[in-house]
RNA sequence: GGGCGAUUAGCUCAGUUGGUAGAGCAGCGCAUUUACACUGCGAAGGUCGGGGGUUCAAAUCCCUCAUCGCCCACCA
């Protein structure tokens, strides 16, 4: 009899399992798919960083997704979910190098060749394990399209790329101020930037006695780099000043010689309502430098130590620096105010530097500039119309050609747009995308540049030496993965991709990115739904960090309650864009629930034995269904839960099956069977009717379950005694054909 | 400075277009040679953050206040 259902349903020993069938079906590539699937549905994996192992985060997000592409699949859709990892450039290298330094080693002395041969083995390593665990999650991922954002294919995707906007001039090199990350002795982009509230002094002083003017600041060693002073053009106390230069003969060892300017950024109300403008190592001060013609003078390095200075300054740590120029500002009584205020810092995202905002020569993306969109099957937009980068992003997200979901992270979106400035894209680090530029007689007069997909022939080339923002390959994933620059049936068939599913933490950096990129490089959308979700935080509404020693491993929860239970936590009632709390107790709660679904199984297989191999689709039961009152409301609950299905709701999805599966199918209906079966009065005909109401509940409760507890649902099926039977995962969904 | 979100049972959170407040966990009472103790039945528990408004009807829509949280921004 069915002994295996006399125990508790055993996760464990059935997941494997299971696994293997449907890898071995094939049926994850769509191209193996049964004749009915037909119309695609495409989704791509926001790939994981190749910088270590997966963690609830990545749990949380595989259980939306594989949800999402199950459904479908029994939809009858043609799905394609498609497997990747991330280079992570910055990340990855970082990690790298720390694991080397633990060896003593560093990166200089391997040299760029062998350094990059260690952080390939790295990823490589890194990937497999990711591989691994994605596996265990269930993820019915199609493998035989697995990419990597460096491999070889996806570098050819980032050439044509970067070609391609070089040649409209939405690519360009420019010596600008930019954002240093000292410690990791690179240029990040603005998004990169980490803002810290800390306390700091404001200092306010004058350069000299005879200065008329006094200044605020909070970073006196920069002011030996002034070379203005700004003022509010509204301002009484100062109109008498703006348009003089002043000649300060020493002021802490350097000579500075300052005009007072007027710019309406200033604003009176703060300090003394002056501001000392350093032109090479702010933004704000560099522009009102343009805008009025100022020099620029460089004190920082990239060490950030100071040069170009007085002997007193020259070599020392900005930090040290700061005290000395306090220092010497009392010792001439020019210092008039020292008041702690609460200030922003910006900080590195990786390494947690304080940024160094100085000149130097990067290459970036213009968003604001106009260029004729080659091909155009955006909405509202003609090919050949003339628009920018920011238009493009914008627009598709205004008319909801691409619908994020929650709704309110269009304001989000939008609010960065707006907000958005050039996007610095060159780093200056070893691991990822070498910059595809080659020059000749490089930094000299008569430099030449070579932007291509392969070197120039001659040897006197030399390639740029910075690699490209891991954002710059990122942005590309949704079609790069499908082959492009290549035309590629792929392509053809699964772009637009129907949803990209995300956490909220990278609408920024990557999901704003791909709509650039694939709007301009191919002329459609990325996505047309995006649907955003939650941080999975600890029991006490923190996030999980291994700082925190909060960490919790997903395959230990896994090898405790099975994939399925960890699945349905994570899913029930979790609205999108809602944090989730993660609670072993509601996990354990759904590990009962499978068990339930498992006893419901075994009292319904030993109460139906007699009944042999069944045809769903005979007259007979076609007759049942029409005419049974049990059958009629489960119908509508599965055409609501479609619904929600449908609409991307599987919270509430969810959360219906399981209510409906234990307290209406196993606490009512099983239970009214029971004195019905018993009945020694009951018809043959009677009695072959109940039966069949159970089982043909029972089959639909797995289908509409499946795409959440794919394991346990699977492997239910393959027990029951049903004619024409095929692999649970790509059974029609109910009411649909 | 700008924007967004949250506030519902002891705890964690659902509640799709306004129509008699829901789940999980914890706790209480009863049952139990039961498909399932990874169980069933039952009861208890809420002025849906405060105040005001719209409506026949508000957890839901509008205004306002409070507390907590998040994001953005070049106030030196």
């Amino acid at each position: 009899m069915h002994e295996k259902f006399l125990k508790p349903y055993n996760p464990q020993e059935t997941e494997e399992k299971i696994y293997k069938i449907w890898e071995d079906s094939g049926y994850f590539n769509p191209d193996n798919l049964p004749e009915r699937h037909q119309k695609p549905y495409s989704m791509v994996l926001p790939p994981p960083n190749v910088t270590g192992i997966l963690h609830l985060g990545h749990a949380d997000m595989l259980a939306i997704e594989d949800t999402a592409i199950r459904f479908q699949r029994m939809q009858g859709k043609k799905t394609l979910w498609l497997p990747g990892t991330d280079h992570a450039a910055i990340a990855t290298q970082t990690k790298v190098e720390k694991l080397l330094a633990k060896e003593g080693i560093k990166k200089h002395d391997l040299g760029r060749e062998k350094f990059l041969d260690k952080v390939n083995e790295f990823a490589m390593d890194s990937q497999k394990t990711i591989i691994s665990q994605t596996k265990r999650m269930g993820s019915s991922l199609d493998w035989s399209r697995l990419a990597f954002t460096l491999d070889e294919q996806r570098n050819l995707a980032v050439k044509t790329a970067f070609q391609r906007m070089y040649e409209d001039g939405l690519i360009y090199r420019k010596n600008k101020v930019i954002n240093w990350d000292p410690k990791g002795q690179t240029v990040i982009s603005d998004d990169e930037i980490v803002y810290e509230e800390r306390k700091t002094t404001l200092y306010t002083f004058k350069y000299s006695k005879d200065f008329p003017i006094a200044i605020s600041t909070t970073r006196p060693e920069t002011k030996v780099g002034d070379t203005a002073v700004a003022v509010n053009p509204n301002d009484k106390r100062y109109k008498e000043f703006v348009g003089k230069t002043f000649e300060i003969e020493d002021f802490c060892g350097v000579k500075l010689s300052i005009k007072i300017i007027s710019d309406r950024e200033v604003d009176p109300e703060f300090g003394t309502g002056a501001l000392g403008v350093t032109p090479a190592h702010s933004k704000v001060d560099e522009k009102m430098a343009l805008d009025n013609n100022l020099p620029s003078k460089e004190i920082i390095s990239e060490y950030a130590c100071m040069k170009n200075v007085g002997e007193n300054l020259n070599g020392k740590k900005v930090k040290e620096a700061r005290e000395i120029v306090i220092g010497w500002l009392k010792e001439n009584n020019l210092m008039m105010e020292e008041k702690e205020i609460e200030h922003n810092v910006s900080t590195a995202e990786r390494t947690s530097a304080v940024i160094e905002p100085l000149p130097k020569l990067q290459w970036f993306i213009d968003v604001n500039k106009k260029f004729k969109l080659p091909h155009s099957k955006i909405e509202g937009i003609k090919t050949s119309e003339e628009v920018c980068l920011k238009d493009l992003m914008k627009k598709v997200v205004e008319t909801k050609e691409v619908k994020i979901l929650p709704d309110r992270f269009n304001k989000t979106y939008f609010n960065w747009i707006d907000k958005l400035q050039d996007w610095c894209i060159s780093r200056q680090i070893w691991y990822g995308h070498q910059i595809p530029v080659w020059y000749k007689n490089k930094d000299k007069s008569d430099e030449e540049v070579h932007v291509g997909i392969e070197a120039p022939q001659e040897n006197s080339w030399e390639q740029d030496p910075d690699t490209l923002d891991t954002w710059f390959s990122s942005g590309l994933w949704t079609f790069s993965t499908l082959g492009w620059p290549n035309k590629t049936n792929d392509l053809e068939l699964y772009h637009p991709t129907d949803l990209l599913e995300t956490a909220h933490d990278i609408l920024f950096f990557w999901v704003a990115r791909m709509i650039l990129m694939s709007t301009y490089l191919i002329g459609e959308i990325p996505f047309k739904t995006v649907y955003i979700h939650g941080l999975v935080r600890d029991d006490k509404n923190r996030k999980f960090s291994k700082s925190l020693g909060n960490a919790i491993d997903p395959l230990d929860i896994i090898e405790k309650y099975g994939t399925d239970a960890l699945r349905m936590s994570l899913l029930v009632a979790v609205a999108p864009g809602q944090d989730v709390k993660f609670s072993e107790d509601k996990v354990k709660a759904y590990k009962k629930f499978s068990n339930k679904l498992w006893n419901i199984t075994r009292f319904i297989l030993d109460n139906t034995q007699a009944l042999g191999e069944i045809d769903f689709d005979s007259e007979e039961l076609r007759k049942i269904r029409s005419s049974n009152l049990q059958i009629e409301e489960l119908e509508k609950i599965i055409s609501d839960i479609t619904s929600d299905m449908e609409n991307y709701r599987f919270y509430l999805a969810s959360e219906k099956i399981y209510h409906y599966t234990w307290h209406e199918f196993a606490d009512k209906i099983i239970e009214e069977s029971k004195s019905k079966l018993s009945d020694p009065n009951l018809s043959d005909g009677q009695r072959k009717e109940t039966q069949l109401i159970l089982l043909y509940i029972l089959q639909n409760i797995l289908k509409i379950l499946h795409p959440f507890m794919p394991f346990i649902t699977e492997e239910i099926w393959s027990e029951l005694p049903i004619k024409n039977k095929k692999l649970l995962m790509i059974e029609n969904w109910p009411n649909s054909n």
